[in-house]
DNA sequence: AGCAAAAATGCAATAATGTTGCAAATTTTA
DNA sequence: TAAAATTTGCAACATTATTGCATTTTTGCT
């Protein structure tokens, strides 16, 4: 079965062109994708509103992840992990290339263990570099 | 001298109404500000434009310095190290509080060292973890 | 295939957030 | 204290996000 179907039905989401179509955005791109990445990619064949839901809807079923920035947007990208809704674990650092501004998960390069002083239980831990990607040196 | 006009002078900034009540909360704040909690704290004793423009050059100056966010937002804390204009150099932890839904700069938890793959040039590197504050488990 | 139920979409209205130019007010410098 | 420099508020505008609801599409079933 298509890759793009068997990642929606697995997920109990009802295959529509929207979800195909992002879907398969995510799949393609090496990096990870903004709204507006999404929006100018899918040249307006659906509305604003359709791609914030679908993004919503992934997040949710564990299909994308978000990436935290420091500059009032949220980047999303492909869990590769076995993520399940509403658990996510991608152990992965995120690459952020200050000259492309691409985006990247590095899948091999696992979070390191951080040690938080006493009375604080750790959840989730996303570390974000900085910095020249490999295309770009 | 008086703590807030001892750091506006020392960036060379003039010392305004917005700037005192503005650099009193983040001293006063034990966690991270939003521009949003800046608004309601100051009760609009200011324009919005007047406090994007404070934070804005507070930054720059080295005088606070912001953190990702997962969620569209942009939150501030103080410099507590001895940043410079233009130059960052807070090399601490930040945590976000599920409960109480602050953030807290850990000053004394360092950023771990992170080794990247073969080509990449590791410039700015940030850590957010979240999970149960202190004062909330 | 055809039908009813469920789910997703587009549209419009509205809200929230951020940016810019410029005149008036404030602060600094001399 | 006056002039120069800087900051502020306002207004207008731009961008981004959210919500309700009617219409369309998809799904599950016969
Ligand atoms: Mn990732
Ligand atoms: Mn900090
Ligand atoms: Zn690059
Ligand atoms: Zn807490």
């Amino acid at each position: 079965m298509d890759q793009l179907l068997d990642i929606l039905k697995r997920n109990q989401l009802s295959v529509t062109e929207g979800r195909k179509k992002i879907l398969e955005l995510f799949l393609k791109s090496p990096g990870a994708l903004a709204h507006a990445d999404i929006e100018k990619s899918t040249d307006a064949s659906f509305d604003r509103v359709t791609v914030y839901r679908t993004l919503q809807t992934f997040v949710e079923k564990g299909i994308i992840h978000n990436i935290p920035t420091t500059d009032n947007s949220i980047l999303y990208a492909l869990c590769r992990d076995n993520c399940e809704a509403g658990h996510h674990h991608d152990n992965h650092v995120h690459f952020i290339c200050d000259v492309c501004d691409k985006t990247i998960c590095l899948e091999h390069v696992a979070i390191p263990e951080v040690k938080l002083p006493k009375g604080f239980k750790q959840n989730q831990t996303d570390v974000v570099i900085s910095g020249v990607c490999s295309e770009c040196r």
